[in-house]
DNA sequence: AGCACGCCGACT
DNA sequence: GTCGGCGTGCTC
């Protein structure tokens, strides 16, 4: 009998792969493992084994694998049912899958490693100058990476170079694979079992009285562990005996001390006694109880409750119940609201049953956290994580809270798999029969509308907690004010007064703008030319901290200019208004006062957000000038005015869900306005005062805006009620792309008619030198969803088997949006 | 996606 | 003459 597994490697082919095995292997293999094997000419791949079976394939023959790299399945079948299902929604491959499913720790690929052919005699001047530094490197060094041999010759393209030294039989090429996860080790000290009796310690302190350091070291052993009755770090110990290194080592090589290694998680709860939950008040209560009653009748709730109305108090309370019942929970947020300040919150009522899964934890990090959630382990009952932590191995889970389900980084935009993180978790509950609760204060309307087609149940908090009232909004027209002359760089005279006495009180300003840098476009007073992104068809944005006008798309950036590129006339001005200039102006209109600006490019390091932060907490910050990062869930006690700069720009952007969009923004920044009993103000600057958006958002009227943006995506055909994807083709020549995407468009619309779009260029044609087209199919919800999948991927087949498309990149993108 | 194979311009 | 550019085809 001949036995084969189909396995998944992280490549985007659109197959399975089979390779062949013993019958040990056989038995020993399960589904999920992972398998290293050869694929391609040279190359070695970790792939997951997807099924096993023993049906030779009839067209090839199967390669044997290379090596079995678990003890036990790494992957639960579980999973391997939602990659099913992401890789056939989201239109991708399992590979694709795979890859953003495991941490990278995992996925082991092969290095090309070159040795020297010690069997072989080479007459050194027969060898090419490369070939001959590359022979004489491995004198020296016993085996060389590829990287290393680019480096000592200092070109990339050193292929055809070993080949040659192959061909010389002058060295041995192979493939290595290399383990990336290391346990983290802490090396510990002990003294050696020769010393255990009383009279020979005796004698090794009299023998080291001529060396005192490592007398003392001895000595700061006993102490240590004396009082903490624990083995002793080396770490701990070279502290307390202020010995340094060297001398430990000595005491080592003597055979004096012993050193030995414990195997540590990386992250460690380091907290006190877990606290109480806090009782909830009526409203809260109410909610919950609704929570529970609507998980009877549904699958998924959509909890609506306004800004700092307590709603992490009910999912404490949510995930209490859930842990009562031995189930794991899942706490889903947006990365960027991800902070110590919550999860440190949630660490003080459960402790270290919280796991913590961020794009900002090593790899080596997020296996630990792997293999907690897998072992089902005390310390992984919890865990609270951005969108990819959708993928972790669950056993038992029983909730999954969707907090800021608004947020649009649920989605992942690039790479494939470009999956929604909150319409995957809840395929993810139904697998496990668990309940999803969504919350926020300004509900996506996708989620407000499956609750009003009662898809999901739906709970609603309209009090602030402590009855705290909603802050006080105010338009301000900055036409009307521009006018008057009322206006200060970018700043109205209301919104200046609002700040002066706010700031003399006191408390603390936020100001808004959504767009960073200085000013979007430097433009020539002469001749109107204002400087391109060579690789974008985007203007470039003027960064005044580093004095550089910066591209945003590819991050090309060059020296602020002095004179017009075009004409040469010094008359440069800015025009538009990013942070940068906010903070700008702030510094000059309020000189006495401490201001920082939030934004990309002030928050880059590891803790670059989480200082901004902490200083705001503690009132080192009166002003703060930020994008869109502002509005994430923070809970500042001691911000009274919200300014937000000008609403315009958003409400304007071209997109369909501009307006949703804004409303939510405006919203949750309003929300970090007076959050204790002080009322909070918000002013809002705009050119359009009497827009209908910004009314809804003066008055908090969700329902007003759900109505009213509901009957413009009825009339528009657009999500929620229609369903779409969005194709789009990228090629560095234009012509090619205009051809594809024209011909792309043509075959969908003899299958779906009028219900395609395009081809368009979108806003931005040109991004890193490549152009884009895209094409839109809007399907009716009584189309059936996997048959247009179907008529799409078949068109793009035979897009692909059309010679001049070839290279052409496709990029198909479920609900983008 | 990588990566090898294969065919045409710019250098020794 | 070679080196190296990237078009095309394949991966169990």
């Amino acid at each position: 009998m001949e036995y084969f597994i189909d396995v998944i490697i992280p490549v985007p082919l659109q197959k399975l792969f089979t390779y062949s095995i013993t019958a040990s292997e056989y038995d020993f293999l399960k589904v999920g493992m992972r398998v290293s094997v050869p694929f391609g000419k040279s190359k070695i791949y970790t792939g997951i084994v997807y099924n096993i079976h023993t049906e030779a394939p009839i067209v090839y023959e199967a390669k044997e694998i290379h090596q079995i790299l678990d003890e036990t399945p790494l992957v639960t079948q579980n999973q391997l049912n939602l990659w099913q299902w992401i890789s056939s929604y989201y239109m991708c491959t399992l590979g694709d899958v795979m890859r953003a499913a495991l941490p990278n720790a995992f996925v082991l690929e092969s290095e090309t490693i070159v040795t020297k052919n010690a069997k072989k005699v080479i007459d050194e001047a027969l060898l090419k100058d490369e070939e001959f530094l590359i022979y004489d490197a491995l004198q020296f060094q016993s085996s060389l990476k590829i990287q290393d041999i680019v480096n000592i010759l200092g070109k990339n393209n050193v292929l055809p170079i070993i080949n040659r030294l192959l061909e010389k039989e002058a060295i041995h090429v192979d493939e290595e694979v290399f383990e990336k996860y290391k346990p983290k080790l802490v090396r510990y000290v002990k003294l050696h079992a020769q010393y255990t009796s009383e009279q020979a310690l005796q004698q090794l302190l009299d023998d080291l009285n001529r060396a005192p350091k490592q007398h003392k070291v001895i000595l700061t052993l006993f102490s240590l562990s004396a009082t903490t009755k624990k083995p002793v770090k080396v770490s701990d110990l070279t502290t307390a005996s202020e010995a340094t290194s060297a001398v430990i080592k000595a005491l080592i090589d003597k055979n004096i001390l012993e050193e030995y290694y414990i195997q540590t998680d990386r992250i460690e709860y380091s907290g006190e006694e877990n606290e109480a939950s806090k009782k909830l008040n009526t409203y809260q209560e109410t909610a919950l109880n609704d929570i529970q009653t609507g998980f009877k009748q549904h699958d998924v709730v959509l909890l609506h409750g306004v800004t700092s109305s307590g709603k992490t108090e009910v999912y404490v309370k949510l995930i209490e119940d859930a842990l009562q019942k031995k189930e794991q929970v899942l706490y889903l947020l947006p990365e960027i609201a991800l902070t110590t300040q919550l999860i440190t919150r949630l660490q003080n009522y459960f402790g270290e049953q919280v796991a913590v899964f961020h794009s900002k934890y090593s790899s080596q990090e997020r296996v630990e956290v792997w293999n907690h959630v897998l072992q089902n382990s005390a310390k992984a009952q919890i865990i609270l994580g951005a969108r990819s932590s959708i993928f972790l191995p669950f056993h038992n889970l029983g909730l999954i809270i969707v907090d800021e389900e608004h947020e649009q980084s649920f989605k992942q935009f690039d790479p494939a798999p470009r999956y929604h993180a909150r319409d995957t978790a809840i395929v993810l509950a139904h697998i496990f029969k668990a309940k999803v609760l969504l919350g926020s204060a300004t509900p996506s309307l996708e989620s407000y509308f499956n609750a009003q087609q009662n898809k999901y149940g739906l709970v609603e908090i309209t009090k602030r907690f402590n009855d705290v009232l909603m802050p006080d909004m105010e338009l301000v027209d900055i036409k009307e004010k521009f006018k008057k002359k009322c206006m200060k760089g970018h700043f109205s005279d209301r919104l200046i007064s609002e700040m002066t006495d706010t700031l003399k009180e006191g408390y603390q300003v936020i100001l808004f703008q959504n767009r960073r840098g200085f000013s979007p476009i430097v433009e020539c007073n002469t001749c109107g030319h204002s400087p391109q992104c060579p690789n974008c068809d985007v203007s470039l944005t003027y960064h005044k901290y580093q004095n550089q006008l910066r591209c945003h798309y590819c991050g090309y950036t060059m020296a602020k200019l002095i004179k017009c590129l075009a004409c040469g006339s010094p008359d440069l001005d800015n025009k538009g208004f990013g942070t940068e200039q906010i903070e700008t102006e702030v510094k000059a209109l309020f000189p006495d006062y401490k201001v920082a600006r939030m934004d990309l490019d002030t928050t880059r390091g590891k803790y670059g957000y989480e200082k901004i932060i902490t200083a705001l907490e503690q009132q080192e910050i009166d002003i703060l000038v930020g994008t869109q990062m502002l509005t994430k869930g923070l809970d500042f006690r001691n911000v009274k005015l919200v300014g937000i700069m000008n609403a315009d720009t958003m409400l304007n952007f071209p997109d369909f869900r501009a307006h949703e969009r804004s409303f939510q923004l405006m919203l949750q920044v309003s929300g970090r306005a007076g959050r204790t009993n002080v009322r909070g103000k918000v002013l809002i600057q705009t050119y359009n005062p009497h827009h209908n958006i910004l009314q809804q958002v003066t008055t908090n009227n969700y329902i007003d805006m759900y109505k009213e943006q509901m009957n413009d995506r009825y009339n528009y055909k657009y999500p929620p009620v229609f369903k779409q994807i969005k194709i789009t083709l990228k090629h560095k020549d234009y012509v090619v792309v205009d051809k594809a995407s024209l011909w792309f468009a043509t075959s969908l619309r003899q299958v779906f008619g009028d219900f395609i779009l395009g081809p368009e260029s979108p806003p931005i044609a040109r991004i890193r030198n490549q152009f884009h087209k895209n094409i839109l199919v809007k399907i009716p919800k009584k189309q059936s969803l996997s048959k247009t999948k179907e008529a799409i991927i078949k068109i793009n087949n035979s897009f692909l088997s059309v010679k001049d498309f070839r290279s052409v990149k496709v990029i198909l993108n479920v609900d983008n949006f």
